[in-house]
DNA sequence: TTAAATAGGACTAAAATAGTACTCATTGAA
DNA sequence: TTCAATGAGTACTATTTTAGTCCTATTTAA
């Protein structure tokens, strides 16, 4: 279904949160009481997060997790690729290597041309995208003819 | 890792070698010699693609497999399509119906956008495009000021 | 020192995927 | 008309991946 990981969704949803109040820390459990995603699951996913410098974490008592940087500057890409390792859609994209295929390779070359076309997109678009309003307000057209009256 | 099923993957070889020899009928068991796939998963790919309409088929004796339509009009989206079912990244982008988030929707609609255009960038390479060698000739850039000397 | 946090890793359970097998239907040719 | 070759359909099993939990160690404010 070429699908993300459930866990990657919850990141998504966790990472919104966090952008509404950028500079605030926010502790686990808290994030777990308003997203309902359970605790132990919301402390994998911000420890995957945080290795991966998406967001940075202050230990100790009145610790937690902050956003690494600005919402404009977390990709969608850098996110999935905190959660799921490496975007390639096949073995081949990420490395030749430990192929099978060695019959029908020719192809191999396309797969990664696809993936690349998929990565530019996922890294086209931001947390800060992904947390406007669903519904863009549609762009209004004045007829020319009105600026003078 | 937003990755393709291995079927997904095997699917992609089996109609590349199908391309080579546009016209003629492949059975299951030569195509599962060419590649090195097991015979049983060739045809479980093959009546997956010839339900999406990707491959037509002929029955009984001296029967096989062909292409539906030209490897130009054959789009990667569709074969994914075939094997994996709607290509939807999280279970919001195909429908809101079972969805467990009610608490953090006002994501959802932003997915969609990132789906939509991983789709179109999907639909954009055929078949065709796959089976052309690996390294495109690279585009020559002539100085204008050549055309003039 | 204690309580409240995160870090890291190991483990278990559940779900999805891959692969196989079996039975039925179709068709060309002996 | 029968047989052999071939696809259709479906059910099943094994494997792999993913999700989810838990335990222990470390850090730090009070
Ligand atoms: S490296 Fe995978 S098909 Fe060649
Ligand atoms: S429909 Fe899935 S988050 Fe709303």
């Amino acid at each position: 279904m070429l699908k993300l990981s459930k866990l990657t969704d919850y990141a998504t949803v966790i990472l919104s949160y966090m952008v509404k109040d950028q500079t605030d820390l926010h502790a686990a459990q808290e994030i777990s009481k308003v997203t309902g995603i359970a605790q132990p699951t919301v402390s994998k996913i911000l420890k995957l997060l945080v290795k991966a410098r998406v967001l940075t974490s202050i230990r100790g008592a009145k610790g937690g997790y902050l956003l690494a940087r600005a919402p404009e500057r977390i990709t969608v890409a850098s996110v999935i690729n905190a959660m799921e390792g490496p975007i390639a859609l096949t073995e081949c994209s990420a490395s030749h290597k430990d192929c099978g295929h060695t019959s029908g390779c020719e192809i191999q070359g396309r797969w990664e041309l696809v993936n690349q076309k998929i990565l530019n997109t996922l890294e086209s678009v931001t947390l800060a995208d992904m947390v406007l309003p669903v519904k863009q307000p549609e762009e209004v057209l004045i007829p020319i003819s009105r600026l003078y009256k």
